[in-house]
DNA sequence: CGCATAAACTAGCGGCGTAAGTTTTTGCGC
DNA sequence: GCGCAAAAACTTACGCCGCTAGTTTATGCG
């Protein structure tokens, strides 16, 4: 085949494709040649559309940040800002969890991305916060709303009660495997209590720099 | 050659080679046929010792959990001992920036990193915190500590004015990339307090569960 | 109408993790 | 002291991978 006559690939058809990809099968399982097949095309035909595989990668968390609702700011204190955009980014990411790893180590500085931070940083500055501790307040939100994502915590405790007679605290430890989910919650939801609450005692007692 | 008189490889050297090799150029300059030359080898060797990749690199994460201090708890308070803990915690990271994501996502059921999640645990249990509060609090002071350790906030910055024209709030985050390293410090710290001070008034107010 | 461009193709390079089978040395049981 | 299994290196090779190069053909603009 050469030229089709009508175009059977854009990047949307791409992005889209490999979204669903890593959704269902995860990070690994992309692949050039496998992705071009899903398409139902050869594989270097992708490159006529995106330079690099990370490209795709990339564009496909771009679609992911771009669910996360930031309309969230308007017209609200900015603690129940944070708290409803923290709690949308957090649903969203537990919506894709396989994209996770590349969202917590990789750039963004694609527009959606962008655009949330300016309105997490917007709605700090304009509520009085310096723009040192805002940038703080930002990339700590982001700790604890990946960090929880990554759900690295209880993922480390295997099944196996016997791997933890030699630790007499981590004797039940086993249990929270099946409780992986739950345990992230609970991390989530304390983390975001009690940040917000401190920071708020800070902002209430004019510590804003 | 065949099997030589005095062993060419230990899995100690092999470890530590890959950590080497890690920390100087980063996850993906680790193959193993790439490490076995800088042991003096042919790749396949190394299967006499690991059975897979994964396991040489896990090797790996689990000698650098092993150099953060968990001899803390001992003899003071659980708040004292959470911050020194993560304080070193923080320290290691710095030091191996390179292994952040395999110890961000990856199991940890290796020796040391059971008996950090025992120490921690155990020192929380033995203050008085409920085993679920005890488990949330552990989990979150490792969002905090991998989360900033990834620095994926200010890393997503640019060194490009023109990139943020659009955002009125952001004119000056190209600034951030040269500063980084001092961001995450001070996003690390405001948290480290903020979540200290917090959980420190919920102990306080006997709300341990 | 002509032609640059776009969008598919095929072929292939160098690298990857790892499996299989070979050779030689070591060290233990008889 | 000897025989032999296990250990530790080797070579070869398979099937992936990301990506490059060059080819073909349809499209759409001047």
């Amino acid at each position: 085949m050469a030229r089709p006559r009508q175009a059977l690939l854009t990047r949307e058809r791409i992005v889209e494709a490999a979204a669903t990809l890593i959704d269902a099968e995860g990070l690994d399982a992309l692949s050039m040649r496998r992705l071009a097949t899903e398409l139902g095309v050869q594989g270097p035909s992708l490159y006529n559309h995106f330079a690099t595989k990370a490209e795709i990668v990339d564009a496909v968390a771009e679609s992911v940040v771009a669910e996360v609702d930031i309309g969230v700011f308007a017209d609200c204190d900015w603690r129940e800002g944070l708290r409803l955009w923290a709690k949308s980014y957090h649903a969203v990411l537990a919506a894709h969890p396989q994209i996770i790893p590349v969202l917590a180590t990789g750039p963004g500085r694609r527009p959606h991305g962008l655009a949330m931070a300016e309105a997490v940083y917007g709605a700090l500055i304009d509520a009085g916060w310096s723009r040192s501790r805002a940038t703080h307040i930002g990339a700590l939100m982001r700790y604890l709303i990946t960090g929880s994502a990554l759900g690295s915590f209880a993922l480390g405790f295997e099944n196996d009660p016997d791997l933890y007679e030699r630790y007499p605290h981590l004797h039940r430890a086993h249990e929270l495997a099946a409780h992986r989910a739950a345990v992230d919650e609970g991390a989530f939801a304390l983390g975001l209590d009690v940040l917000l609450a401190g920071l708020s005692d800070h902002y209430d007692q004019g510590v804003r720099r």
